[in-house]
DNA sequence: TCGATGAAACTACAGCTGTAGTCAATAGCG
DNA sequence: CGCTATTGACTACAGCTGTAGTTTCATCGA
């Protein structure tokens, strides 16, 4: 079990499974796109997941590079997991029916898991 | 855009959908079996709902009947929507694949989507 | 009529989250 | 050697969440 990790925390995350190690620093430039945080912001965050044993600490003089300690694939796992079992009672079936029904997949979508259904039985 | 539901609140919208309108004292009788929770805290659950125009009330006499004001499909395709967003990139197809790869996808699983997929596009 | 009972309204409170300011140490530059 | 800039540590604080206690009001039975 993964400790829950926040919306804003996730956002950091990916930047760290993108490429790791990085100092704060680095960290903040990389997420200054997309949310428009400040420095203090970032490193507060970086501090709360190392606090959970998220990511790790390494000193390299008078700072920090972070990398993550939770592999991407393992945290989807357990977060799509939940997902699936709070919303869709733990099948995946009618969580694709229902993206499907809203119109989230287009033709080309459905081609696409098409041929990946195809591969995984093959 | 559907208000922010929270874990508790969800619980209890659950109960709602499958019937309604119920009293604070039978969603509460609902939801015992599952989580502990005394009678207060699905009323103020209940309160916090209504206040964010999820569900409605309608008054009986000297209490009130709750029903949801939001259908369970519409709520799941905001969610469905921004966890897939946020995790996937907005793409359907690799959250499929990666619910393969985590072996989440059973072969009977893999065939009822393969159905469901042709007959979208039939 | 009056007290017990049941319902909603109001209040509480700690922990998490988003967002940052301030402080203290340190290291490099002049 | 002392100042400035950088960096992590500590502090802050409002809003949301989970979980309930307390108060007040109305009503039903004796």
């Amino acid at each position: 079990m993964v400790e829950r990790i926040s919306d804003a925390e996730h956002e950091i995350m990916e930047v760290l499974w993108q490429r790791a190690p990085l100092t704060a620093t680095e960290v903040a430039d990389r997420v200054a796109d997309a949310r428009g945080w400040s420095l203090q912001t970032v490193k507060t965050l970086l501090s709360r997941l190392a606090a959970k044993a998220v990511i790790g600490t390494e000193r390299d003089g008078r700072r920090f590079l972070y990398s993550p300690l939770v592999e991407r694939d393992t945290y989807l796992a357990g977060v799509s997991r939940k997902f699936v079992d709070r919303l869709f009672g733990g099948k995946v079936t009618p969580l694709v029916a229902h993206l499907a029904e809203a119109d989230e997949l287009s033709d080309d979508d459905i081609r696409e898991i098409e041929e990946l259904l195809r591969e995984l039985k093959g």
